[in-house]
DNA sequence: CTGTGTCAG
DNA sequence: ACTTCTGACACAG
């Protein structure tokens, strides 16, 4: 087999000797990062006699490449563009571009042959097209639903869909081939080939062309389903890995399909330009490439393994030299719900507190709404800056987290109890966002963001407390990519199609469950699915609930993400930026991997550490104030106090230690209530409303393991347990004391109820303003 | 566990 | 004018 498939591979090579020039000419859209400079010097490093290696060698190390999959990538056409044609048919026939700020990110194709592209100025793309309509495309809430719309269609199709951004998704239908192939006797091709050919005839002679040619019967089928469903055109790739599918896709634009023929892997990668065009080697990689004289995909299937292990390590650079040939084994991972939902806005320049409040405020409005689609709480926030830099390095940004303190979003009721949680959320936002910006000082930011992270299923905490102590992956874990695939493969290539069930089945389970990660967007329309199907669905647990608001439906979440920006105040350009670490070329190089492996690396990085900010900013910068202290209250104490409340911050569960020696001991006495400093804004922890347990939980709390009189219920294990959040291991307290029972309380704990009204002071009251 | 970097669309 | 608005993941400290 290995022979044949080399023979075919070696004779179209030579066909394709000269083709590849006008090759990805046609359109001028997707040609992005294809910018590379004119450094097309061919002076790729002299490569030792023996080059053979290339294909052959990378196969062997990682054994043969399973080419009996089949892939398929589901590539939307001009997706936001496509989504406001949808929503207003008018603009079908007039040249739209999607604008967000000052950009023209996307356009549908009527502009693009008005010459208007992606990322394009507006004032550009206006000059070129004077008709262009513009449609604001800042607020993605129309864009992720239908986004999601389409991820759960083709889940139809099977259960392994793995998403990448908003507009493309790869489907394994590799068992539907199989039943197919099985039954059937000749499928027909829907679409087109790469490399071309004369008659479907040609495609008789080898079984994995039966394969693929089924492949495409399946994407087409999957292509009509997006279109009748949600009116939806798209492009599909049909190859045997992810890689190919994903490079083929692109062959014929728009709404149509390609499917890769085995022989026509070489001459596929031969169209790439430059390595740059390779899904996983980024700008950072490729520019490391080019130091070494590589740049063509050529280039790096000559290169000599040593040098590129040398610079990248051995792993990436095994992947690298794999990827330029079309091997991946990478198999398509399910993607579960999200595990974050962010919310940012960028602008010309924010320059104070106030006005950061402001815009925090709306992007926890809109967050908040989101979550609320989703059902699970966030148990970690995290706020992120961009300052203006001289030297706008790349990707300037800070950001600081911390836990959210579990009754923020205890009930989840869609009270009105929201304009509380938002209130107290902020003022976390502000004690994060003073970690970072000295506000007592001119500041200037041009961007905003804030993510809730660490995204768990209320189900009724029970559940999730329980899971907590028991290996199951259950229901109420943050929901990851399968950590199973990656020890699988640990021994070279691991056949995934059906190995990978088991985790898969975690993701799919519940019908109910996957649903409701899907649906932050999702809505009444479509999607009647749900019920039917999935036979793999049989996993489930005593999940029942867990059910979050389907009926609130996001479907008219208000846009509450305006761009009213441009407040511009004070207007001092001298911004000193002590700043510029160079992150200079260094870091992992694990993307590739992380994208195209499921093997671990344990690559070294020639490391350059960087100081980061540490020093610079004396004490005006908010560094750690003990979680529950209200910021605003903070600032306006007398110095001194500051200084004292400073002097004892302790490290909540969230917050970065800079005080080592004082963490424990602190800890300690504010359990304690013996609050040290200023008491009134000191928080005394959320569990002082209960004396009996104080005792004890002070006890768990402050030592490093679970003191020997502590009685945990059974099944609990204390190493476990002392290793918990300060907070949670209080709650946990809290709830077992309260039923006394030893063991069943393991069972359920519908405790945390009990606080949801304002009946347990908790930690509320310190985060309350001074106003109530 | 947190913060940053890289990658992707 | 390498931008917008996301989202995932790995490593280092």
């Amino acid at each position: 087999m290995a022979s044949s498939w080399k023979r075919k591979y070696e004779e179209i090579d030579d066909n394709y000797d000269d083709g590849d020039n006008d090759v990805e000419v046609e359109d001028a859209e997707e040609d992005w990062g294809a910018s590379m400079d004119d450094n097309t010097q061919g002076q790729h490093l002299h490569v030792p006699d023996k080059k053979q290696r290339r294909l052959s060698q990378s196969q062997h190390s990682l054994g043969e490449e399973d080419t009996s999959r089949v892939i398929v990538h589901i590539d939307v056409d001009c997706f936001y563009a496509q989504v406001e044609m949808i929503r207003d048919p008018s603009l079908r026939d007039k040249p739209l571009g999607i604008q967000q700020k000052y950009i023209v990110v996307t356009c549908n194709y009527v502009a693009r042959k008005r010459g208007v592209t992606k990322l394009m100025g507006i004032k550009q793309a206006k000059e070129l097209c004077p008709e262009l309509v513009l449609v604001k495309g800042e607020d993605l809430t129309h864009y992720r639903e239908m986004s999601y719309k389409i991820t759960e269609a083709l889940q139809k199709f099977s259960p392994l869909v793995e998403r990448l951004g908003f507009d493309e998704n790869f489907i394994d239908v590799t068992e539907a081939v199989n039943a197919r192939v099985m039954s059937s006797s000749s499928p027909q091709l829907n679409g087109h080939t790469f490399p071309e050919i004369e008659t479907e005839d040609d495609l008789l002679k080898d079984e994995r062309h039966t394969r693929l040619v089924c492949g495409s019967q399946i994407a087409g089928e999957m292509r009509e389903t997006l279109h009748s469903e949600l009116g939806i055109t798209c492009c599909a790739g049909i190859a045997h890995n992810k890689l190919l599918a994903k490079l083929v896709a692109g062959r014929h634009k728009p709404n149509q399909q390609t499917t890769l023929l085995p022989e026509g892997v070489q001459p596929l990668m031969g169209t790439l330009k430059t390595v740059r065009n390779i899904p996983g080697i980024g700008s950072r990689t490729f520019k490391r490439l080019q130091t070494l004289g590589i740049s063509t995909v050529q280039d790096l299937q000559d290169a000599p393994a040593g040098v590129l292990q040398t610079e990248f390590g051995p792993q990436t650079a095994q992947v690298m030299q794999q990827l330029c040939c079309g091997v991946d084994p990478s198999p398509v991972t399910p993607t579960g719900p999200p595990q974050t939902i962010s919310d940012e806005d960028s602008f010309k320049k924010c320059g104070s507190l106030q006005n950061a409040k402001e815009r925090m405020t709306g992007l926890l409005q809109s967050l908040m709404k989101r979550l609320k689609g989703d059902g699970r709480i966030p148990h970690v926030l995290r706020v992120t800056v961009r300052k203006l830099s001289s030297t706008n390095k790349w990707t300037n940004r800070e950001s600081r987290q911390s836990a959210i303190p579990s009754h923020l979003f205890g009930t989840g009721g869609d009270d009105n109890k929201d304009k509380e949680t938002i209130s107290k959320l902020l003022d976390l936002c502000v004690m994060l966002f003073c970690k970072m910006v000295d506000v007592s000082h001119p500041f200037h930011l041009t961007l905003i963001n804030i993510c809730f992270a660490k995204l768990e299923t209320r189900s009724k905490q029970s559940t999730s407390i329980k899971s907590f102590f028991q290996n199951e992956p259950s229901s109420t874990q943050t929901l990851q990519k399968s950590p199973t695939l990656k020890k699988a493969s640990e021994q070279s290539q691991t056949p995934q199609g059906k190995s990978s069930r088991s985790s898969i089945e975690s993701f799919f389970s519940r019908p109910q469950q996957r649903s409701s990660s899907f649906s932050e967007a999702r809505n009444k329309s479509c999607v009647t699915s749900m019920a039917d199907h999935t036979p793999y669905t049989t996993t489930s647990q005593e999940n029942t609930e867990a059910t979050p608001s389907t009926s609130l439906k996001s479907f008219f979440m208000a846009k509450n993400k305006d761009g009213q920006n441009n407040s511009v105040g004070t207007d001092f350009a001298t911004e000193s930026c002590h700043n510029d670490h160079v992150p200079c070329s260094n870091l992992n190089d694990s993307s590739l991997i992380r994208t195209f492996t499921t093997f671990q690396y344990h690559g070294h990085s020639h490391g350059v550490s960087f100081a980061q900010e540490t020093e610079h900013n004396p004490l005006s910068r908010v560094r750690t104030l003990p979680s529950g202290v209200d910021p605003e209250v903070f600032s306006e104490l007398p110095p001194e106090i500051q200084k004292e409340i400073y002097a004892f911050s302790y490290q909540g569960s969230g917050d970065v230690d800079r005080n080592p020696s004082t963490s424990q001991s602190i800890d300690h006495r504010i359990l304690n209530t013996e609050t040290p400093c200023s008491s009134e804004n000191l928080s005394q922890i959320e569990c002082q409303g209960s004396e009996e347990v104080e005792e004890t939980v002070s006890k768990v709390v402050n030592t490093e393991s679970v003191a020997e009189d502590i009685v945990l219920p059974s099944g609990i294990d204390p190493a476990v347990f002392s290793e918990l959040p300060r907070e949670m291991r209080v709650e946990l307290l809290n709830s077992w004391q309260r039923n006394n029972t030893s063991t069943d309380s393991t069972q359920k704990e519908r405790r945390p109820q009990a606080k949801k009204t304002g009946k347990s002071p908790s930690i509320a009251q310190y985060f309350k303003k001074t106003d109530s």
